[in-house]
DNA sequence: GCACCAACCCAAGAAATACTTATGCCGTGG
DNA sequence: CCACGGCATAAGTATTTCTTGGGTTGGTGC
C-alpha cells in the first residue's frame, strides 16, 4: 500500500486500543490473527468492497454510464426537439435514463424548483420578460418562428405573406395564457383588439377549429412541425418576431454531467 | 455530531472533488441531495451500519458475550478439572464457546504453538524441567499428588504409607513416556531399577492391570479421581513430590479476555 | 423597503492525526 | 556467533481536519 512498516504497526495498535482486544499475536515469523482479528477482517473486507462500489457508482455517474435526467417540456417541444434530443442522448450515452414530463413553461419551472425535474424546456414570446425563479438559470437555445394559421380558402390565404392589420375583423383562436397575452399585444400594436372566440393550448385542437373556419390563429413552427392539419394554410407575417426557447435548470446543476449532456443534446437537436 | 458547520462544508466539498460530481444543490432553505448524493448516501448508510456491527462484535468479544476458547488438556485433567472449569465458564459467560481437545502435554503445546488451541493444560513431574516452546508462557495452577497403586491384598497394602525401597522386587506398570522416566528416576534414587512389565498412559487400563496383580504403579490423584478401580488400593509414599499442573498459552494471549477467563476458571476449578 | 435571519462559503490559524526516519529488540537460521 | 527478518518504539515532520471569524445570498417579517 506504499506505507512504511511503523505506520502499519501504529494503525494496528490504534485498532487494538479501540477494540479493547489483541487483534494479532506476534510470532516468530510474522503475526497471526486472533479470533477478534479474523472477525474484524471480515468486516474490513466488506467495508472495502462497499467503498469500492460507491466509488464505482460515482464514476459511472460522472462518465454518464448510468444515472437519470428528468426533462420537463411543453407539448410542441415534447413532440419535436425533445424526442430528437433523447435519440441523440441514447446513442451518446446508452445507459443514461432520460425521462420526459410534459408541462407548460410555468409548471415546468415549478417542477425544477421543487426538484421533481432536472431540466425545463420553456419558451418566451418576444417582448415577454424571460424571468426564472431565483436559484434557477436559463440559457437560450434557439428561436421558434411564429406563423399565421388560416383555414384553407381564407381571403388572405392566397398571398405569400400577410399583414396583421388585414386581419382586424377576423375571429381568433387563442392558445395558452401567455400566448393569448402575446396575441393581444401584437394586435394592439397593429391597431385593433382581436376578437377571440376560442382558446386551446393544444395545437391539434386549435388547428381543427381553424380548419372548420371557426377562426384564425397563430402557431409556432414547432407545433406545426409536430402536426399540420391539411385543412389549414400557414403564412408568414412580416415583422413577427419568433419566440425564444430556453433551457432552465438549477443554478448549480450545470455541473451535473447528466444535465450538461441533456442540455447539449437539446441544443444539438435544435441547431444541428 | 458535534461538528461546526464549516467542517461539514469542507467534508462535502472534499467528497464532491473526489466523486467528480455535485452531491448537493444549494437551495434557499438548506441543501438538497442530487442523484449522486442520494446514491452515495445509500453506500454511506451501509458503511456506517457495517462499522457499528464491527464495533459491536469487538465489544461482544471483549465482554465475553461471544467468542471461542479452545482448551487442550491431558486425559485425567480432561475428566476432572477441565469439565469443572467449563461448567464455571458456562455460568460466568454463557455465550462463550469452550472447546476441548484431548492431548498429552507435548502435543498440547504443539497445538498451542500451531495456533490450533488457545490454552494447554499440562503437567510436569517434580524434577522434570518445565520448559515451554519459545513464545509461549506457562503459569503453575496447582499440584497433583502422586500415589502408589497396589492390587488389593498386596503385601504392602495394609500399611498406611509405603516406602519405595520396599517395592524394589515388584513388577511395575508404567504410564506415559514422561511418567515412566519419572518413575525410573525415583526408583533409582531409592536404590533400585524398576522391573517395568507394562506401560499405558490410560489410567483405566493401568488400574485394570494392577487390579489383576500384573504389577504395581503410581498414578496422580486426578487420574484416581477420574476413575478408581475397586480392585486396587491407593497408598501414599512419604516424600513423594506431587506433579505440578500448568496452563500454557501464547505470550500475548493473556490479554485475550476469553483466554483470561478460561485461565481463571481452570484455576478456580483446581483451588476453589 | 428595510432589517433580520438562516444557511452556506471562504480564509487562516490551531489542533489533532498520520506518516517517516532512525533505532532497538527478539528469535531464527546459516 | 552473527546477520537478518519482522516487529516495536520514539521523535520529528507532514498532512489532514477542525474551529474561529469573517462574508454572501436569498427569504421573511415588520
Amino acid at each position: 500500500m506504499g506505507w512504511t512498516q511503523p505506520a502499519v504497526s501504529q494503525h494496528l495498535r490504534h485498532l487494538e486500543r479501540q477494540a479493547g482486544l489483541p487483534l494479532v499475536l506476534r510470532r516468530p515469523r510474522g503475526v497471526r490473527l486472533t479470533e477478534a482479528g479474523r472477525a474484524l477482517l471480515v468486516h474490513a473486507d466488506a467495508l472495502a468492497t462497499r467503498l469500492r462500489a460507491a466509488a464505482d457508482e460515482m464514476n459511472a455517474l460522472a462518465r454518464l454510464e448510468g444515472g437519470t435526467v428528468r426533462l420537463a417540456a411543453f407539448p410542441s417541444a415534447g413532440a419535436t426537439v425533445v424526442p430528437a434530443a433523447m435519440s441523440l442522448l441514447a446513442t451518446r450515452h446508452p445507459a443514461l435514463d432520460v425521462r420526459l414530463l410534459q408541462a407548460e413553461p410555468p409548471e415546468a419551472l415549478e417542477l425544477v424548483t421543487a426538484g421533481e425535474a432536472d431540466l425545463a424546456v420553456t419558451f418566451a414570446h418576444d417582448g415577454q420578460p424571460f424571468t426564472v425563479p431565483s436559484g434557477l438559470v436559463g440559457v437560450p437555445v434557439g428561436q421558434d418562428p411564429v406563423r399565421l394559421v388560416l383555414p384553407n380558402g381564407h381571403a388572405r390565404a392566397g398571398a405569400a405573406t400577410v399583414d396583421l392589420r388585414d386581419l382586424a375583423s377576423d375571429r381568433w383562436i387563442a392558445g395558452c395564457e401567455r400566448c393569448t397575452a402575446h396575441l393581444e399585444r401584437l394586435c394592439l400594436a397593429a391597431g385593433f383588439t382581436p376578437d377571440i372566440r376560442h382558446g386551446s393550448d393544444d395545437y391539434v385542437v386549435a388547428q381543427s377549429l381553424i380548419a372548420r373556419g371557426l377562426g384564425i390563429g397563430m402557431l409556432p413552427r414547432l407545433a406545426l412541425e409536430a402536426f399540420h392539419n391539411p385543412g389549414v394554410t400557414v403564412r408568414e407575417v412580416p415583422g413577427l418576431r419568433p419566440r425564444t426557447l430556453h433551457l432552465v435548470h438549477h443554478r448549480e446543476a450545470g455541473r451535473i454531467p447528466a444535465v450538461r449532456a441533456a442540455v447539449r443534446a437539446v441544443r444539438d437537436a435544435i441547431a444541428p
